[in-house]
DNA sequence: GTGAGTGGTCACAAATCTTGACCAGCACCA
DNA sequence: TGGTGCTGGTCAAGATTTGTGACCACTCAC
């Protein structure tokens, strides 16, 4: 089908779906979330965002942080302290990202009942159906 | 570890963050763009809206749509014509959601260049440590 | 010296996404 | 009259992403 080459399609949208895929992926979102909850200039240290974010493996963290750490978004500051001990907080760049996903957050938190509620409905026409 | 069940962390919290990854999805957000774009009331076609998403599979397509629908944010209604062909629209619900979708895809946009540009920069510091 | 916390990495299993084929019916063109 | 394409999907299989749990070296408290 070779998908189409419309004129409408320019090579930004790939790159601007593969950045959105990105930024708008569950964890990076609780891990703006978490970061943006803390007061400008305090970092995070990793431990304690894998507790503060909740339910997030390790390794997931750890891929998540390096992802965000190379678009430029958390700044990652190793202590050589005796445990060495690392910070993670958010730039510029990723305050200002923290904007429309704190907004998306609020909008998801607001409206939790009512697609939970949705889905029930959902989910029993479909049994009724049957 | 049984991942520390803090005071803080609320039952509530995996709900939230189940359904910030639907609604964050990268391909939820790019069929809500799309569907945002269409003038209030009416609906968009099955393949058009593919053709306007562009590189998502039908397979994807459809079952982000169903998702959706079961979310109540957008309303499917099939037309028993020669070619039965259906339309998908935004609900208010999905209207809602449109808005911080919307700013999410801004953000995005705006900020391409200078993230392409942290990648280059990161990547490029790795093979100079190299 | 045993257990826990520091910040990870590695390998493997499980879930998810993509690819490409197929379906049935009709329109268009030669 | 037959070949091609469009309608809106479904299905199976392969590729990719994610989650699970173990392990690392080190230090502190008990």
């Amino acid at each position: 089908m070779t998908d189409t080459p419309h004129p409408h399609a320019d090579p930004d949208c790939r790159a601007v779906s593969e950045l959105l895929s990105r930024v708008g992926d569950k964890w990076t979102v609780l891990i703006v979330k978490a970061l943006e909850a803390k007061p400008r200039g305090r970092g995070c240290r990793f431990n304690e965002l894998k507790r503060e974010v909740g339910g997030i493996s390790q390794q997931m963290l750890t891929r998540t942080l390096r992802t965000l750490e190379r678009d430029g978004m958390v700044a990652r500051t190793v202590h050589h302290t005796v445990p060495p001990s690392v910070e993670y907080a958010l730039t510029d760049l990723g305050h200002s990202l923290a904007v429309p996903v704190m907004a998306l957050a609020d909008w998801t938190f607001a409206h939790l009942p009512q697609i939970h509620a949705n889905r029930a409905a959902y989910d029993g026409a479909l049994g009724e159906a049957a």
